[in-house]
DNA sequence: TATAATTTCTCATATGATGGGACACGCGTC
DNA sequence: GACGCGTGTCCCATCATATGAGAAATTATA
């Protein structure tokens, strides 16, 4: 019932056990005894201490004052060293700032990685229902107003590299659930120069995001701005619109891309 | 030359050499070939490759364009679960940043492990010099003043433990450099209320700092203000440790860290 | 194109992870 | 206080598993 990645061949059986160890860990709110990891994974008493005893070595794990286990913060080092590189994150947190004050609602950055969204900063407005999103989660493309907002804008090769991939889970009743009515509804994005999610991840909840573009004019993340469903109204979106497009073209500034010289603008900053 | 941690007995080669990747890569700056990991760690280029062929299937690291490997999104996935059980960082964000507000300076969140500080948050203000510091990475207790805060509140006993692991690299000519110096320099901090780091960790950087205490009037964390010495004079600090201690007290009650009710109150927030 | 420097893959070998099981602890029950 | 149960810790013989030499394939460099 763990993640099902097949075709990976090379196999280190340590490491995939230490990372199921992590995984686990990640997953439960609650920190774990040595006999839960070892029941949950089915491994020995002895071979999940071991793991245990040097995943708190490296601080990957550390013990609770009642001896428990959950995740180290060595894990938080790496994690901000990974984001580190793509310095998009702290250059883009100004703009979506003013993106969280113009329209009061949630504010995301979120970069694609295979067939998923890696959301990579979340802004809340000051007074509002916080949002279950954590920065660092994955969703599907599919069912994301960001993971559209990219995938419309790659252009059809590299789309089609990662259509190939999208598995179609169904999340509530509105989420795309064909590879045709994704594409019908990728090509409506494209020329629409914005994208929309309408309640398709989670019910009540409604996102519209447009992709940062880089100086190639390939989408390197998207910005979305979610909120519930009646306060974000169809009515809205043109102009929540607006103020993403003004938001991801102060991103591609700051991030040096310039506004791609002369003429030809994209459709989305046109 | 690798990090010393003798007195851990168990071993799992296979895992020490995956964080000894991992490690590699997040201090580079710039991705790795395969051969250099190889060549770094020396490991076979098999082995190597193997392990990087595996992490890469975790998502633990990933390849650039041209083949390259550096950290991948996984861990920041786990960092970030990682980080929100100390729910601390959530709830003390907007009191931070009233306190760059205020002050016009850098502000740390910082925790305590073993004998180093972690940073868990910073906040910029909006014009300034960008500082160093990286959220996740840590620094050792004795030279920054977000780690003698922690150790002039903690009970004796606690304090002790840490001050005998305490190694007193030197950093800069004013860094504290034995232990009987960092004794005396603790009184007076807890005497004072708030810590000072009289540019002991960094040339021409001046900090103060003082604890988040928790219900049992123990620091779980500290929270200071940084800024260039010529702006954060001797004469500001009290004026500075004034919104810190507001800070702080701000943050404690969000934590639902009860003003520890009838009189009593603590030298800080006194 | 030739040549060097990569990365990828295969496989026999012995190293090193494995898990059975013994021990020690804390805690509630009898 | 003795017993049982559920913990976590530790030891060590066994063999499954990671290992690295080297060949093949790919990519960069001259």
């Amino acid at each position: 019932m763990r993640d099902a990645t097949p075709q990976g061949t090379y196999k280190v059986q340590a490491l995939d056990r230490a990372f199921a160890v992590l995984d686990l860990l990640g997953e439960s709110d609650t920190p774990l005894g040595l006999a839960q990891v070892a029941a949950s994974l089915q491994l020995h008493k002895s071979t999940a201490h071991r793991f245990l005893m040097v995943l708190e070595r490296h601080r990957m794990v550390e013990r609770t004052s009642n001896g428990k286990f959950r995740l180290g913060l060595r894990l938080f080092d790496f994690g901000n060293r990974a984001i580190e590189q793509y310095d998009l994150r702290d250059r883009a947190q100004p703009h979506l700032r003013r993106l969280v004050a113009e329209t009061e609602e949630t504010a995301h950055l979120a970069l694609l990685e295979a067939a998923r969204v890696i959301y990579i900063d979340k802004i809340e407005p000051t007074r509002s229902v916080r949002m279950i999103t954590r920065v660092g989660a994955s969703n599907p493309v599919h069912c994301t107003a960001v993971g559209k907002a990219m995938l419309a804008f790659l252009p059809p090769e590299r789309s089609a590299e990662i259509l190939k991939r999208v598995r179609f889970e169904r999340m509530t009743t509105r989420t795309i659930a064909t590879l045709d009515a994704l594409r019908t509804e990728l090509e409506k994005t494209h020329r629409r120069g914005y994208a929309v999610d309408d309640e398709e991840l989670e019910e009540g909840l409604r996102c519209i995001a447009v992709p940062v573009l880089d100086a190639q004019r390939l989408p390197v993340a998207a910005v979305s701005v979610s909120g519930p469903s009646f306060r974000v109204t169809a009515q809205k979106l043109p102009s929540i619109a607006n103020h993403l497009l003004q938001c991801v073209r102060g991103i591609s500034m700051d991030m040096g891309y310039m506004p791609s010289g002369r003429g030809a603008r994209s459709a989305v900053l046109a």
